[in-house]
RNA sequence: GCCGCCGUAGCUCAGCUGGAAGAGCGCCGGACUGUGGAUCCGGAGGUCCCGGGUUCAAAUCCCGGCGGCGGCCCCA
């Protein structure tokens, strides 16, 4: 027996880390005033359709016909459309609303690393703002969140849609740019050189090319590359460029957290202005996470209101996985465990009591179920990652006074359960 | 959707010049009869990914699927 293609059980180890990363999200998205709105798992197909673009709608939204409704029903594919429908449908919602979910979306891929067809996304909008803080608060929660759950070297690459489509549009005189901007976005991949050869090889003019070498070298810093912009681009370009500095001003500062980058795309057709991606330095992973605004889309699904609205998403898996893999995780969540280990059998309810005991103190217990013998309830406490080990037999009973063992110090105390309880604890 | 590598026990793999399915770890139990992450002993667990072909005989050779891992495309 397996399960389908792309998807995957999650072990218990894993499934911590995950179950805190998830935690530790939620309660940043809470200090943010991010309010938590959840939305199901499967929508109409013509909810999802038209709005993520080509490739995605024709290839990528898993679809579906019930048979018992003949209707056609989609799994989501990200968290945004179906807030959209949302706030589409109730147009009573006092604005900005901000709201936050973290949840599955499924996508039909090819698997790879770091690539599923089942994931968990993290994401915050800000509905109802056409304002560069709505942006930058998005930003904000996005990157302290990343920061938070231990991807400390994680940073964002900013890029606006509009100065794409003026300087590609507009300036160049590209008809359709999509091409040209989906080799350009391959940059860091393949380096200047091979974007310059595959520009030419797909039949641009050599003057183009050499001016759009140019513009998308413009990353970096922020103060830099708004000089750079300043010089190279037209008058029509200004109002934007204007944008974009006053939301750098409002993105918390650290010197490498947020850059300018002209050549990052981002695929989805709904995005209409300021666009992130979430990276990580220090390890060759795929972004953990993208956004922007999109202004036009709450408008597509309703017939008598638009409104304006950004986001940002955090690919979960794709962070536990870091954590994980490169960052080796699994032991750092441990806490205190006590597994309580009794001598003889038939002693075995004394111990149920006092596992008992220290669970209504707040301690984490365990017990063994299985009725096993002394020994093998040490060996399996000490694989399970018990911290600390209490010893339940005739003598403990008849005293009261019990044995506590700490497993890294090797340390044995001996005393009440009170006492015990509150030396766990303190640890 | 495309390309490459791989598919034998829960895991890591050996066996593959075709000739009765194996090891280590893990799991379950026992011993050492009260605080040894030790040692020893025993046990369970496999349609050798699936289907077809070649052959007296296929885990082993051939073909096709499916799945995993990497990469392309795309993305979180």
């Amino acid at each position: 027996m397996s399960v389908p293609k792309g998807f995957r059980d999650i072990e218990p180890d894993v499934a911590r880390v995950r179950y805190k990363v998830i935690d530790e999200l939620r309660r940043n998205y809470e200090l943010f005033g991010f309010n938590p709105l959840e939305t199901p798992a499967i929508e109409y197909w013509e909810t999802l359709s038209g709005k993520y673009g080509e490739e995605a709608e024709s290839k990528l939204i898993w679809r579906f016909v019930d048979p018992f409704s003949n209707r056609e029903y989609a799994l989501r594919y990200d968290l945004t459309v179906p807030l959209a429908r949302y706030v589409a449908s109730h147009p009573e919602l006092p604005l900005p609303f901000k709201r936050y979910q973290i949840g599955l979306v499924w996508r039909h891929e090819e698997p790879q690393r770091m690539r599923y067809r089942e994931f968990m996304q993290a994401d915050a909008d800000i509905v109802g703002s056409p304002y560069v803080e709505a942006d930058a608060e998005v930003v904000n929660v996005t990157l302290k969140g990343l920061w938070s759950v231990g991807l400390s070297d994680a940073y964002v690459r900013i890029n606006h849609r509009k100065l794409i489509y003026h300087v590609f549009e507009k300036e160049l005189q590209i008809d359709n740019p999509l091409p040209i901007l989906r080799i350009v976005d391959k940059l860091d991949k393949i380096g200047p050189s091979g974007v310059e050869s595959e520009l030419l090889r797909v039949g641009m003019n050599e003057s183009t090319v050499r001016r759009i070498m140019e513009l998308i070298q413009i990353r970096g810093r922020w103060g830099e590359a708004e000089e750079q912009l300043r010089k190279v681009v037209s008058q029509g370009g200004v109002e934007v460029i204007n944008e974009l500095a006053e939301l750098f001003s409002l993105i918390t500062s650290s010197d490498r957290s947020s850059m300018f980058d002209l050549s990052m795309v981002r695929g989805l057709d709904y995005y209409t202005g300021p666009i992130f991606e979430f990276n990580v330095e220090s390890t060759v992973a795929p972004s953990v996470g993208g956004g922007g605004r999109y202004d036009g889309l709450i408008g597509l699904l309703s017939k008598k209101m638009d409104l304006p609205a950004t986001g940002a998403s955090i690919g979960v898996d794709r962070v536990v996985d870091i954590l994980v893999r490169e960052k080796q995780a699994v032991n750092a969540y441990r806490e205190v465990k006590v597994y309580v280990i009794y001598l003889k059998q038939e002693l075995y309810k004394h111990a149920w009591e006092i596992a008992m005991f220290l669970r209504n103190k707040g301690i984490r217990a365990e017990i063994d179920l299985m009725r096993r013998s002394e020994a093998k309830q040490r060996k399996n406490a000490l694989s399970s990652g018990a911290t600390h080990l209490l010893f339940v037999g005739e003598k403990e009973i008849a005293t009261s006074m019990y044995t506590l063992y700490e497993v890294s110090s090797g340390q044995r105390i001996t005393a009440g359960l009170e006492d015990i309880a509150k030396h766990v604890q303190s640890a």
